[in-house]
DNA sequence: ACGTTATAGTAAAACGTTTACTTACATTCT
DNA sequence: AGAATGTAAGTAAACGTTTTACTATAACGT
């Protein structure tokens, strides 16, 4: 590594001193003449200069950094939202670390800490359905650290700042859908009820039923996992009574929407002509399915920029807008439903 | 935020001199006696100090920081990548910047004068296909300025650091593969033969059938673009002569060889019955496919892990045991290539 | 000519560390 | 006893900025 060429090197290159060069760096030449301001710009130019955020952080207390801490960018979900955090950052010139956890709360402090250390401006955090509550909260609410939640309830904390989707009305949206296309006797494999979008979920389902006086069949609800093999399995277990007593399945998330799909197919079943199938997530897979699979699309993109765009609000000490900001649903026919 | 406990508030605590805790911080003992160790650091754990890295990288000339250039992490391949970057970041206790440049090098400098004033530590650039080419490699090679490549492909600097993956030996595996089944008219869909590995995978293939004294015939032959659409239209053109000319379809990427298995089965071709199909990348979706699509993996994520290992070594002012690294292909038989 | 004011600039402290150099004291050797 | 050595610490400079307080000069009104 060659030596930089620093703020000093401007200085006596351009016989001032460096507190005129710092100036004209920050744009704040107040009491600079104009023709220092153009020499100096200029010999900056020449020189290649870039000033050291290192030590302008020191004495700023600010990075222009901020830490996304997710469980895996692999998942399709987060890195589409990584995407949309990221791309607000460098609008801002900001840096974004990327921390995964794989949703362990331990590997998250670790990162805390780390993120801590390095003077963060601020950070956002996801997860993966939930987690235990991590008590760093409190820490950072009490000492008004930036912060902003990504689709991650904590019940111990109502007051924080975040950025969700709207689970039920999603789910509402769909299982209306459904029953507007004439289905009367719907499945649902629902996400694990453990989780709080899970439930979210299934009470959307539930509500559209009730909207449509019709009486919710416990046989026709199952618990699945959010996984592909678990929609698999599912369908298994919706099948056992031999015929199917279904003429539309809703399944909670596309992955297992998918398996679902798999089986009932090698089940012998038309999809759609003998049962219409609804997914949620809209994963971003090549139309491989005839049909392709009618589902809610959930703006991940959209929901990492916001919180990105919050966190920065924060970050400059603005008061927020509004605390929390929930995004609606849209509904995507790929044509797997089809009317009775 | 509250004010962060510093260095001499652990020292005016413990009544010691700065210079004795910033020893026992970086565990060079020698010359501190036993009692005052064990003094400062249980101050340091019931003041929860954290030093701060910013402070450390001024002095040092380190951030403990690299920085990762792709051209978007929604690829699937570049998030895989990217997760194995991160996950060796994470054992060195190394923050990663993640940026995105879309493949455009106007992006690309903007990110390494961002981090150079940041003053990471080392860089790892990615791209998508080929790029024209960067002179920043000239100043990193110059200076000395740890950085190394992934699957990037740069003719005017033949001696720098990568990482790679063997196109040629992929393909030409496959296509022995398909070969081998009995196959003799074998249609071919390339990437863009502007980029390098399009144009090994190509040769990969061609060099397969002559081994096997396979004539290349031309009209089998297509250039695609690698995208699903691409691989579509190119299964229509190769059908257009009415009956299918071939046995077995290679396509060079998955997203190419899931528009040609699209179109095929559209056209009333069942695979792998009447026609083989290959793929390549062996991009993780689910098996909504029947049959799932025979390919080759690339190792994305051991990709990532071993140019950032590479980095480290080159950080830590290390000589590297070799200067590029080329990981061989593994073959997915998922059962979409049947013997004839 | 003199005080006032605006302009253009300087000097120096501060940020939180690391580290080369120094010092104080105790122990051991001759 | 005096010199040499070893141990446990302290001192202060340095890293590259920002920022506050201050100074020198010139222009101006009276």
């Amino acid at each position: 590594m060659a030596k930089a060429v620093t703020i000093k090197d401007i200085a006596r290159l351009c016989d001032v001193s460096i507190a005129t060069v710092s100036r004209v760096l920050n744009n704040k030449p107040e009491g600079v003449g104009e023709k220092t301001i153009e020499r100096i710009r200029q010999m900056i130019r020449t020189m290649d200069y870039q000033p050291s955020s290192i030590a302008r952080s020191m004495i700023t207390k600010r990075s222009h950094t901020i830490g996304l801490i997710i469980p895996d960018v692999r998942n399709p979900f987060f890195s589409e939202l990584a995407r949309g955090v990221e791309d607000v950052c460098n609008a801002r010139s900001f840096g974004c670390f990327l921390c995964n956890t794989d949703g362990s709360i331990d590997k998250e402090n670790e990162y805390i800490r780390l993120l801590r250390g390095r003077v963060v401006d601020g950070v956002l955090f996801t997860t993966q359905n939930n987690v235990e509550f991590n008590e760093v909260f409190f820490d950072f609410q009490k000492t008004h650290y930036p912060f902003c939640l990504i689709e991650r309830y904590i019940n111990e904390l109502p007051n924080v700042p975040g950025v969700y989707f709207d689970n039920l009305k999603g789910a509402y949206e769909m299982t209306k859908f459904i029953l507007d296309k004439g289905h009367r006797k719907v499945a649902f494999i629902s996400g694990p009820l453990s989780t709080n979008n899970a439930r979210l979920r299934r009470d959307g389902f539930l509500q559209a039923l009730k909207e449509y006086g019709v009486e919710p069949d416990e046989a026709l609800m199952i618990e699945g996992n959010y996984r592909y093999s678990g929609g698999y399995a599912a369908a298994q277990k919706l099948l056992s009574g031999g015929k199917s007593s279904f003429t539309a399945l809703f399944a909670a998330n596309d992955l297992m929407a998918f398996g679902a799909y798999k089986l009932l197919e090698e089940q012998g079943y038309a999809i759609p002509r003998d049962i219409s199938i609804a997914g949620f997530d809209n994963i971003a897979y090549p139309p491989v399915l005839k049909p392709t699979l009618t589902t809610i699309e959930i703006p991940a993109y959209e929901l990492g920029k916001r919180a990105a765009e919050m966190l920065f609000q924060l970050i400059k000490g603005e008061k927020l807008a509004e605390l929390k900001h929930v995004f609606p649903s849209v509904l995507k026919d790929n044509g797997s439903v089809i009317a009775i």
